[in-house]
DNA sequence: ATATCGTCAAACCGACCGGTACCATCTCTG
DNA sequence: CAGAGATGGTACCGGTCGGTTTGACGATAT
């Protein structure tokens, strides 16, 4: 959820104010609350310069969500790679993930949100968008479980079940997410919870 | 998610009629894809009838979600409780979580899919309906937190932390719920390893 | 038989939706 | 300076949104 540092802020390049502004709008809102006037006024952008760069606004969702993981997945490698090796750095994605929760505008996951928001259309396979959307959503999870297992394989001794403890600890991950999302005021308590089961899970793998 | 037993199928009640359809079509494509044309037509009923019968949309969807967070209550609690006290007991909830997920509809917890379908309205505190929506899911949570509390309490020997761990459970629920429902075709594999997580979290307790 | 109640279909309302056409403007490049 | 391309403003398209109005129909109870 942070700013990306080394991207350019406001270049006045349209496409990447619309981006930033739908992104946004789609977070604190949900995608079907938000339209695409709204958007472009946001952006300082008019509705054609809109069309003119993404095909539709299932379109621009998609390059939203996607954009948006690779943000998380770049902030989480980027801020965990400080600590030191092995459990402590498995921990430090929760310390990262409760300054995030901390933050005013703090509403979940934006990918799964995004899912949530787009769940029928990407089901019965109707738009490209839509598929794209959900492959996105897919990916997400496993660069989760990619870093995780990462981590993992880091410990020493490393464990012997390191997809399951990663399966594990990404459902703490999203699942204090979820919760602190429709709970802002108990979110590091459940953060807090999170973290401490996921070291009690790594101390004690097999 | 089961069909609550007790409840008359379709005794004519329009109200009933409308509250079923309502939560089906919700559940499904959420609440901002779905309007009330639409659900009056698959409740079989006539748009006058709904407005009868609901101040507004939005106090459709207040107590649609209600009747929801009630039957899934009604449901862990009837389900769990054949189950021998302690640990089997709460783990039965996790099985019982298994059966849900493994329906072919499944979309996630409803309740926490509505709080994010209104996440703009609830907060600022603009209808009263948005209002009754964050309470529910508020109480919702707090519900899952006292039967877990309820059945941690009757572990042999009582856990010392028993508020602590009942959250971690909570966020294991909810989070295999959250990943189950962004990938149905691992909605098995998460939920088993947010068991195990939560099996081992017990045996380990303070 | 009359009155009441809930129901229905259909037309209608203003607002907004996603998306497009048109044209004047601006800014870069040559 | 001239031309090309991207941009913004505005009006517009058909459609749907949540919500209301009207008038008739069928019960049920007095």
């Amino acid at each position: 959820m942070p700013v990306a540092a080394g991207e350019t802020l406001d270049p006045r390049r349209t496409r990447r104010r619309i981006l930033d502004a739908a992104a946004e709008l789609f977070y604190a809102r949900g995608v079907n609350a938000v339209g695409v006037n709204e958007i472009a006024a946001a952006a300082g952008a008019s509705k054609v310069s809109l069309y003119r760069n993404f095909e539709s606004k299932d379109d621009l969702v998609a390059a939203v969500v996607a954009e948006r993981s690779d943000r998380v997945h770049g902030w989480l490698r980027a801020g965990s790679d400080d600590a030191p090796a092995g459990t402590a750095r498995i921990l430090k994605l929760f310390d990262l993930l409760a300054e995030w929760f901390a933050e005013p505008g703090f509403r979940g996951c934006a990918v799964l949100n995004t899912a949530v928001d787009t769940r029928a259309a990407s089901r019965s396979g109707e738009r490209d968008a839509a598929r794209e959307i959900a492959t996105t959503v897919h990916r997400h999870l496993e660069r989760y479980l990619e870093l995780l297992t990462e981590l993992l394989a880091e410990l020493e001794p490393p464990p012997t079940d390191a997809d399951f403890l990663a399966r594990q600890l990404l459902v703490l991950i999203e699942g204090a997410t979820a919760v602190a999302a429709a709970r802002p005021d108990e979110a590091t308590r459940s953060l807090a919870a999170a973290r401490a089961a996921a070291a009690a899970l790594i101390a004690g793998r097999s």
